[in-house]
DNA sequence: GATGTTTTGTACCGATCGGTACAGAATAGT
DNA sequence: ACTATTCTGTACCGATCGGTACAAAACATC
């Protein structure tokens, strides 16, 4: 009997997150947040409860489908070391992209938040182990299928993977220029062929 | 003939420079700021005018005192190779200490900031290039002095060794553990054995 | 058409924001 | 003592913050 809700709860999610990954948690005001989201302040606070869990809930959205992505259908029928190499490529492309004054917004969030949130900081440890543990994985395989040397560290290689990938998002915000974030894609490459 | 000011302003600034590394700009109310600097409102902005400009003051004196700490006495008399290692180890000391959790002042506010203050980007970018050419110069001379490999890229390696201090600087903010830092630390200067 | 729910829109809450104004106490040089 | 400047402390500004309350309209089932 009752009336529908007519908004989609997972896209006003997502239009959020957007807001919340350009200009951060604080900057955001839940005048900006519900215009993204294209509700008013009725419907958010009887479907979300506050502009917090609204954040934490995009932010796990963000991780979910963001990893689900990459580590899925986007290295879909490659090899390891070919898939390294697009999931490098593909971090570039991001940050040398429009949207890539936007950084990561799990990075982002690491700044803002993990520091004083222990719920975010959980969903960014945890985002980063992941990470990580992927690009360990594929390193293993790449040197079981002997493209990648087995006298690397995998787990250590893959974590300065990740720290590159990580610097790389963060100097693209802050305005680097192509061919800087071009080298360090190369050197994210490099790394694997010690 | 007039009462002298009787708070130093860079001591205040130096303050003021602290509360803003542990908690971003937006987070740090002109209450906290007071409180920390020591001072009441009308001598802040007697003195300095707005929290932004404070902002910016002390984030010019935070890159200035440290960077020639950095790169001044800190290396003093040591030869390129050390100075490269002590540099990386200062660094880690700096990310597993209490302050860690801080990150560096001028990362969190490349992220917060840089984005749409376009006085802190510039800041921050020229203190980036000034990080990197600093640390090529020194592969250069290690080159020179037969410690280094001549096939490396000086430009390319520096890049990508700031990428990784980058990291470990949010990771560090965001919790990581003291062994993923130090694993960070050991490929830094891995980068340097090619 | 009656009922129940979700929508929109607006008015409002106390708190806090950065910033201004100013009075009065303190401290210096003349 | 006189004067100039800086300090502290407080009161206040308009604006905005996140969040609450609620009435009226829209919609879906019965």
């Amino acid at each position: 009997m009752p009336r529908e809700k007519t908004f989609n709860v997972d896209v006003a999610l997502q239009k959020a997150g957007e807001t919340f990954w350009s200009h951060g948690y604080d900057a955001t005001s839940m005048r900006d947040l519900l215009g993204a989201m294209g509700i008013q302040k009725g419907s958010f606070y009887d479907t979300f409860g506050s502009k917090r869990s609204v954040y934490i809930r995009s932010l796990e959205q963000y991780v979910d489908t963001r990893f689900a992505h990459f580590f899925g259908e986007m290295i879909q029928g490659q090899g390891p070391m070919e898939s390294l190499r697009t999931l490098t490529e593909v971090v570039y492309e991001e940050c040398i992209g429009t949207a890539g004054h936007r950084g990561c917004m799990l990075i982002n969030c690491a700044l803002e938040l993990a520091h004083s949130d222990t719920g975010a900081q959980r969903i960014v440890q945890r985002a980063l182990e992941f990470h990580e543990q992927s690009y360990a994985d594929l390193i293993i395989a790449g040197q079981q299928a002997g493209e990648i040397s087995g006298e690397l560290d995998a787990m250590a290689t893959a974590k300065a993977m990740l720290a590159i990938v990580i610097g790389m998002r963060v100097v693209s915000r802050a305005g680097a220029s192509r061919a800087t974030l071009r080298t360090l894609a190369d050197q994210i490459l490099l790394l694997l062929e010690r």
